[in-house]
DNA sequence: TGAAAATGGGACATGAATGTGTCATTCTTC
DNA sequence: GAAGAATGACACATTCATGTCCCATTTTCA
């Protein structure tokens, strides 16, 4: 039982198994409990307090994604004038964080009827901004809209993957991912 | 025992099988041999027929994926006269079976150490065709050669995701993401 | 039609992951 | 330095996927 607030130690040691099942089940929802125990560098038994069964990580991997999510999302906005210059930033803003949030578009339908999964809204949000963006004139309106929202997040998914495998710094893999955007949904092109 | 050449009731149950485990675990690798057996209508006792252990099956699988792309890979190069012509045709391609063989991809650590995995010569040979292509002039060279390739995949992946959601036709599907291929990695842009 | 092939269904043992609990040890904090 | 918080290291029962049989039934093909 907690005293009054968590102890710095107490949220140091929840936010290591976060990450470290983030991390893990992005890339294989089967990681057992044991691996992403050792990942987080606690034992097994810390793991079973913090979290008594699994259901419980899960939920509050995804309460925590989502809320880094929209912590990104409304900066990244709120930085932006433009409907694409927001869906840039958005881009830019979540390949810097992306360990903790990819594992959320790993497998959608993973979540489908947790009471906590709203992520759709997210998404939703995103394919407002990319018919605003269409409206613009810059995006191209002939390609679908929750295709371009498809495209906008592998690109992302993309610069992590180039990130994290160490090829080239997190920055660069940004910028390419957003050039990529920016010029492969460009509305003005010749046939 | 096999008399001399399978039967084709057995190549029938044989591809059910592997199409069965190819779409459950491109989406989760924790999937298990009795819901795969579900997805190809046949019992799990039949499952263990044809694969006496789950390695068998991941083994097969790997193979026939592979082989699958390696054809694909043939007919969409003898098909074209320029390598961005060969890359997109083979984005075409993949996109018309990525229910076999996305899952090579889906984490290809997994396959690490497997003597069957060889897809990495295909990234190559992929990676080999974009260099061709950016010194054509036809491809950025500002953008990492291995970093465009992973983009090629990843647009290819959410074409097939657009198509097996139904909300487009695959074909079309396909030339949206061909379409943003070109135009996202196209070298003349200004800044 | 009859034999062989192929399949379905179930029983059973095994191993890995999970969930629960206890106790000793280490770390914080006053 | 002492009290409480936090952790690690086990032990144990339970559940589930897996692998191995066996036998009845259906399907295929000569």
């Amino acid at each position: 039982m907690t005293t009054q607030v968590d102890s710095g130690v107490r949220q140091r040691t929840r936010r290591a198994i976060l990450d470290a099942a983030a991390a893990a089940w992005a890339r294989d929802w089967s990681t057992s409990l044991g691996d992403i125990a050792d990942r987080a560098e606690v034992s097994r038994s810390t793991l079973h307090r913090y979290f008594p069964e699994r259901q419980a990580l899960v939920d509050a991997l995804l309460i925590d994604a989502q809320d880094t999510l929209e912590r990104l999302w409304t900066g990244a906005t709120a930085a932006s004038g433009s409907p694409i210059e927001s869906i840039e930033n958005i881009m830019i803003a979540i390949a810097e964080e992306a360990n903790r949030i990819v594992f959320l578009f790993s497998d959608p339908s993973r979540f489908a009827g947790n009471p906590n999964w709203r992520a759709d809204d997210d998404t939703d949000d995103m394919v407002d901004l990319v018919r605003a963006a269409q409206a613009d004139g810059t995006v191209d309106s002939d390609i679908d809209a929750e295709f371009t929202v498809g495209i906008v997040y592998s690109l992302v998914y993309v610069a992590a993957e180039a990130a994290a495998s160490g090829r080239m710094p997190r920055h660069k893999a940004a910028e390419y991912a957003v050039r990529t955007f920016r010029h492969g949904l460009s509305p003005r092109h010749h046939a």
